[in-house]
DNA sequence: CCAACATTCACGTTGCGTCAGGGTCG
DNA sequence: TCGACCCTGACGCAACGTGAATGTTG
């Protein structure tokens, strides 16, 4: 019988049983150059199969068999052998299943863990009252008033903003509303985070590397009083789980262009009871109800490649109005080689997209123009990426997608 | 906090924790050449090692690691992910203690196997009638005489054998006892059968194909009729699992210089119930009260490699009186090479030896000598033995022992 | 001569352990 | 400068799966 055959009848691979006789387990004829099998070798197999349902290994199946061959099975040192065997695999697999049967005890307290997680009493938020100052007319730069508000002694959760020149926006939900509404078909709010799941492991270990950089950079600092703005959050949002690094006494400005995204964050923060001061704003335009001049610290997290996406201009260059002129960015960034297609993926993708997003050199420049400093660190480079959602649809595969943190500051202060 | 404390802390080796940071479970900051672990690691470790008690394989752990450092673990689609693979876990767990239960009940079915096997009636055997012919007076050569025999049409159980010459045995628990005993100290029964456990894969495949070659060129002839002699089983013993091959017609002889081995293998056959024609006879000498050229085909099983650890001789050169003109040996050879240490080893364990043992060359030669035709094949060089047992003790680690197995005719034979 | 089958060889998998060879810290 | 620590890189383990390159059979 050749070795085709013999797999067949006993269900199994032909590359199995040459690894059998390669170690011993059969011991079939050979004429020159092919292995002819006989009944035994079938009888050997299906004792091998048996053996392994069993659970013994190749290795107590080689002795056995080598009892087996060497022996009738009937002498009593064989059976004393064989049955030291058994008696030793049955220890072996009640110890293996008491291992189990706790895992199985443990991850049913891991599940109610999970279940009861986040049902404390979650603590309603709205817009600070700190933050009131820092509330001006986009059009004539006044301080706007409010009416028709609902708040407490610390935030504001509904109310009129009104200005003298006819700007006016609202707050709903304790969040800035300016009605300008992104109404195009190219970007959705990602509710399910789909962002964050699956990423994989190289992203997610470069990722932790910038979350790491920045949180570092930050603890270096003192923020108390200083303001701190994120935007574009409906790609990356570093401050939504670091919060507990930031003092106390600093007010975070958090915008984005969907009002869905501010809304789910913002409860989900609440879950946290955390207690910090947080100002939403939904503004689809850069045009802010925000004062000029007020942002000490300005976290970029993958920020400029989100905006990019839709803008021509690099987010600095709208933003900066907003920055104080010691202002420090700390952010990260993903970028593409020169002429690769990915970056070619993205633009297709993007219409309303620049042609030089995705690109370090390209950031780096646009700072430089605006008159910023920029310092970078690449952290990693993937050459694949597990997800598939949103702009990761474009990564061509086999092409480095590298990951940046960085630092800018305005090219006139030479300290730090 | 330095890999060393972190490793002692956490209860792992340091060579883990690398793997685990190689693998992105673990992101800790580096300084140029040594990591720096923070409490974050260590909180990580210990997530870690609770997954790893839940069965979660690492690429599992890595993809929780990630969600975590994504998110705040409780949005509601992190809570999910973790469900499912909790759950997920859950069942594939349960699928594991069936198949450990499937094990051990199969277990418990070939351990009751094993305790009520060779539990039959044993049919008692003895010096068979048919072999009357052949016992003959050593010194003078006449057909022994029987007197006080007990026994039924087949067998004789016990009895006297004399010759008029007064050369005397007897017929004991139906083996035949010349009364020369081995009472050296060299030798001892391996009652326990320790040549034949524990021997390896390398013997054990090397001896597999010796016996399969021994078979096919038994299964080749006709065997009616026929006079087979195998000795020094205290060595090892081929007829003893390979009677099935042999036709009801011939008579087996089996010799060994111990009469315990042979009332061991006589009891052990007996349960086999096999039906076969077997003369045992219990001689530490070469003068068996056997008729000279009587044998059809001889059986030397590593004999040839007992023998010279006891004699000067070959066995074929004190054995060959018993031969039939026309005799076939067949049988397997072990050779160490020139100048090994092993075979130093041997002659100083083994006083009584001839300096030419263990040598497959001398054995050629001194076949040849003898006017035998010898051709041999080698079916396995093996640098260690795992047994110990015996002659395997004296094995130099390192060095080739290597297996033969032979056929040999008288010379003056052209055929075959 | 071709298809179907066979062979050997080497490398990948998982979760580390275990060197070797060299660098760093106190 | 020494010993204690640390790094990277390679190989090994079990039980095969999966090729590639090559040979044999009908």
């Amino acid at each position: 019988m050749k070795i085709g055959e013999l797999a067949k009848r006993a269900g199994i691979s032909r590359d199995t049983i040459r690894y059998y006789i390669k170690n011993g387990l059969l011991v079939p004829e050979k004429n020159d150059a092919q292995y002819n099998f006989s009944d035994r070798e079938l009888q050997d197999l299906y004792k091998i199969i048996k053996m392994k349902q069993q659970q013994f290994n190749l290795t107590e199946i080689q002795n056995y068999l080598s009892l087996e061959r060497l022996s009738n099975l009937i002498e009593p040192e064989t059976i004393d052998d064989c049955l030291r065997m058994m008696n030793n695999k049955k220890q072996e697999l009640h110890g293996q299943i008491k291992k189990l049967k706790d895992a199985i005890k443990c991850i049913d307290q891991e599940v109610l863990d999970l279940t009861t997680r986040a049902h404390g009493e979650p603590q309603k938020t709205g817009v600070p009252i700190s933050a009131l100052p820092l509330l001006t007319c986009p059009h004539c730069g006044k301080q706007l008033e409010i009416s028709n508000a609902d708040l407490n002694s610390r935030y504001i959760f509904s109310g009129f903003l009104n200005c003298a020149c006819g700007y006016h926006a609202k707050i709903e939900n304790g969040i800035v509303k300016t009605g300008n509404l992104y109404t195009n078909i190219y970007d959705r709010p990602d509710l399910r985070r789909g962002l964050y799941r699956n990423v994989g492991q190289g992203f997610s270990t470069a990722v932790q590397k910038c979350y790491d950089y920045i949180s570092s950079e930050l603890q270096k600092r003192d923020l108390n009083g200083k303001v701190i703005l994120e935007a574009n959050i409906n790609g990356y949002f570093f401050l939504y789980n670091h919060l507990p690094l930031l003092e106390n006494g600093c007010l975070c400005i958090i915008i984005d262009k969907f009002p869905e995204m501010l809304e789910m964050y913002k409860g989900l923060l609440e879950l946290l009871n955390l207690n910090r001061d947080i100002l939403y704003i939904s503004d689809a335009s850069m045009n802010y109800p925000l004062k000029p001049n007020c942002v000490d610290l300005h976290i970029s997290f993958f920020g400029e490649n989100e905006h990019q996406l839709y803008h021509h201009n690099p987010y600095l260059t709208d933003a900066k109005q907003f920055f104080k002129p010691d202002v420090l960015i700390l952010g990260s960034y993903l970028s593409y080689s020169k002429n690769s297609a990915s970056r070619k993926n993205l633009i297709c993708k993007y219409p309303e997209s620049s042609s030089h997003l995705y690109n370090i050199t390209y950031c780096k420049e646009a700072y430089n123009a605006e008159n910023y400093y920029i310092s970078y660190h690449r952290v990693g480079s993937l050459l694949e990426t597990a997800s598939k959602e949103y702009a990761f649809e474009c990564h061509a595969k086999g092409e480095p997608l590298e990951l940046y943190y960085f630092k800018a500051r305005s090219a006139s202060l030479l300290t730090d």
